[in-house]
DNA sequence: TCACCTCATTGGTATAGACCAGATGTGTGG
DNA sequence: CCACACATCTGGTCTATACCAATGAGGTGA
């Protein structure tokens, strides 16, 4: 589709500084394997300071040309991936689909009490205890999801005993006979802060995408909750009503 | 849902400023009718500079609770407007069921060669001309969406000569006979620059969601494409399978 | 009555320099 | 070989000041 660009005839470019930082960009004579030279050494090359050198950085950023990783500097980012999250597709195939390579990282596993949110979105009175499953994931090699998952610990009373590190979809399906029936999801852009920034390695503040995903069995059981948080650059959402929920 | 809160037991706060400021907007000690103090005060206010506070605001405003206009000044954010793409019920009802107050204000309506991008989401061949119609919409007196429609001009032959401020939804179901098919649309995460931004009287830069969305009659035919460029903060997107494709 | 102009107000951008704090790599000592 | 301490590199935050540019209110003149 339009694939997010923003060089459309009614979008337009800003400052000089910004413009020249975006043609040394595409022209590749800035960055060293993806990697920016240090802020300061490039205030010194644009003849500029650090502070508006950041501003134009900034705004590199927010349209998701360049992103970084706190206090560890700036990078180019790459393009973004197609996620339709009415999909049930695992994380590996969907990436392997779009040629790219992804991987998770299992945070915690533990048995929690719910925010109250979280209760009353799976049903259930408030104070009640689920499997929560933190999780992080790559997409060739750079971090662009924090993804919280909150389980029925009736229908899922084992699970802490399987590897943790693939994918929930198969294991519903493979250990439990599970298959999904109706989703129902949320799409909120927030800020980056606490723990979702910190697992993804990004300063505070920083500009993101929430989707809080309610999925239930072919019955109608309400099975899990998770709350994504994706780095903004990273991702594109896509629905077709065509494909049927898949 | 989870209302997209960021206060949750795994979303932590920042600087002393911004948690100073946070609290004095929750209690209602800043803003006089929604609208901020100028800078300068504020500044003085809480006893920093200029570049700090505007640092600490551009926070609130990623986090949602304030937004500003270009040169205008700072606001407070409302709630969220619940928006679901799949549904084809016009904007003015949906506002209504939410107890919210919209209104659209026509910009242009014109015929128009529609850039590659639009061409080749319609289906139709390079350098096709559309019928191209730009409009913003406000909720409760707050612009939050800047739209542009392109739509079949053998289809729509004389749509010009219809109210344009209104619902084309409507439009197509009266004065067309057309009924809603099939939709797919796509959601960005991207920066507010060139025409979008001004017509949002946001500053250039500012974060946003591009919504881009085709849409088809019963029989599949495509019957036009809208982008929408939404404000950040005024949109939480929803979507239940159960729900059906309304 | 209305179009136009002027100017005060407001945010937007910029300079210059300093220090803080997390991330990393290096080197030392066990 | 490994664990730990330290130095250094990086971005993150902050002070202080100045000027630019759009907005909007008020006044002026046709």
């Amino acid at each position: 589709m339009a694939d997010g660009s923003t060089n459309d005839t009614i979008t337009q470019p800003s400052s000089k500084l910004e413009q020249a930082i975006r043609v040394d960009l595409a022209e590749g004579r800035l960055a060293v394997d993806r990697r920016l030279p240090p802020e300061r050494e490039l205030a010194e090359r644009y003849v500029t300071t650090r502070i508006t050198l950041r501003e134009a950085l900034s705004h590199l950023e927010m349209d998701g040309l360049i992103y970084r990783e706190n206090r560890r500097g700036w990078f180019v980012s790459d393009r973004r991936l197609v996620y339709n999250p009415l999909w049930r597709t695992d994380f590996q195939r969907m990436t392997r689909e779009q040629n790219r390579q992804a991987s998770t990282e299992l945070i915690e596993a533990v048995s929690a009490i719910a925010p109250e949110a979280i209760c009353a979105l799976l049903e259930q009175p408030v104070g009640t205890e689920f499997w929560r499953i933190r999780r992080r994931r790559r997409v060739d090699g750079r971090l662009v999801v924090f993804v919280e998952h909150h389980l029925n610990k009736t229908v899922f009373s084992d699970i802490l005993e399987q590897d943790l590190t693939g994918s929930l979809t198969n294991l519903y399906r493979e250990k439990y006979a599970l298959e999904y029936g109706d989703v129902s999801f949320e799409i909120n852009p927030i800020s980056l802060t606490g723990m979702p920034a910190t697992e993804l390695r990004c300063s505070d503040g920083t500009f993101g995408l929430q989707i809080v995903r309610v999925n239930r069995d072919q019955s109608g059981l309400i099975l899990d909750c998770d709350v994504e948080y994706w780095r903004h650059d990273a991702v594109s959402i896509r629905i077709d009503t065509r494909d049927g929920p898949g």
